[in-house]
RNA sequence: GGCCCGAUAGCUCAGUCGGUAGAGCAGUGGAUUGAAAAUUCACGUGUCGGCGGUUCAAAUCCGUCUCGGGCCA
């Protein structure tokens, strides 16, 4: 299978800190995936906010450039919600509001969950109303479009229910040793590799940016707030757990295909 | 050598007046269509360092040993 394929690689993550370094967690051999072009251009700089709409907008024309040279995409993750935008496309529900979220973020959670409940009662009861980005999300939803949250993605989610079947796409399973072995010589490589000096040049980063696993935690080391063995640590620790829910969200996408021989 | 402090979950520690122990982190599983490398939910039996003693009952009190750390010599 590798050998077949004449692919180059798409992630998909909005930021790319440690520019080269990408976690190789999904490729049809190691060394074919070494040896492909990563695509860089059309990523995000890291002052500039992110969504996964923003993500496909970017995607799609690097991925129409590689077919028009005859070539396959490889599109690899990154996050499961980037990915399914770009499978599935974008439901047609209102974007964020900068105004409405600050006001939604003040106010309590039971107030937003309350408002929830009394507009769209079906979407309150299939919303995780302990998480506060499931509950303001939805409430932004009828707020921006004057519907039911519950339509809309009911609507949706009846147009997109053939689009699985139709795609075609894979997952490296690791066992956990041998991932969390990858995963803490990948965090070495990126400390020894230039993560500490791209960190320090960075100016204000925007608020996704921010939160990109290692972001914070070189942030400290170079402040002096903690030592190197910690800081390598802490990285680990967040690369695992971000690993760990890749793989929840993938092995939900039942079109997708566990280690193919 | 003497004295003091510590030893409890993988790690850091809490544990009241004795009633056989629980937080955070780590870990595991789940949710997740415009913040997602985010956010969020669930899951806690472990020789309470060892041995002996007191007691109806000991992580807790007493003795002793082991291993850390500190102070005095």
């Amino acid at each position: 299978m590798a050998e077949k394929l004449d692919g180059e690689i798409v992630n998909a993550d909005a930021f790319q800190l440690y520019r080269g370094l990408e976690i190789v967690s999904a490729a049809p051999s190691e060394e074919e995936f070494a040896q492909a072009p990563h695509h860089l251009y059309g990523v995000l700089e890291a002052t500039e906010s992110a969504d996964a709409q923003r993500y496909v907008n970017l995607a799609q024309p690097v991925i129409a450039e590689i077919q028009t040279r005859g070539k396959t995409p490889i599109i690899t993750g990154g996050s499961g919600l980037y990915l399914k935008f770009l499978t599935h496309g974008a439901a047609p529900l209102p974007t964020a509001d900068a105004a409405l979220r600050a006001e939604m973020d003040a106010r309590p959670l039971e107030d937003l969950v309350a408002e929830l409940q009394r507009l769209d009662p079906l979407e309150a009861a299939r919303t995780a109303l302990q998480n506060r980005r499931f509950v303001s999300r939805a409430l932004e939803i009828c707020l921006l479009s004057g519907r039911k949250a519950s339509d809309l993605r009911d609507q949706w989610e009846a147009k997109t229910a053939g689009i699985s079947s139709q795609l075609r796409g894979l997952v490296i399973q690791r066992s956990r040793a041998d991932l969390h072995a990858r995963i803490a010589q990948r965090t070495r490589a990126m400390l020894d590799g230039g993560a500490l000096e791209e960190v320090a040049a960075l100016p204000d980063v925007s608020a996704n940016c921010e939160k990109a696993i290692g972001f914070r935690e070189i942030r400290a080391l170079l402040a002096g707030e903690i030592g190197r063995a910690t800081c390598a640590e802490l990285i680990n620790a967040a690369t695992r757990q971000y690993a760990k829910r890749q793989e929840t969200w993938f092995r939900r996408e039942k079109w997708l295909v566990p280690n193919p021989a």
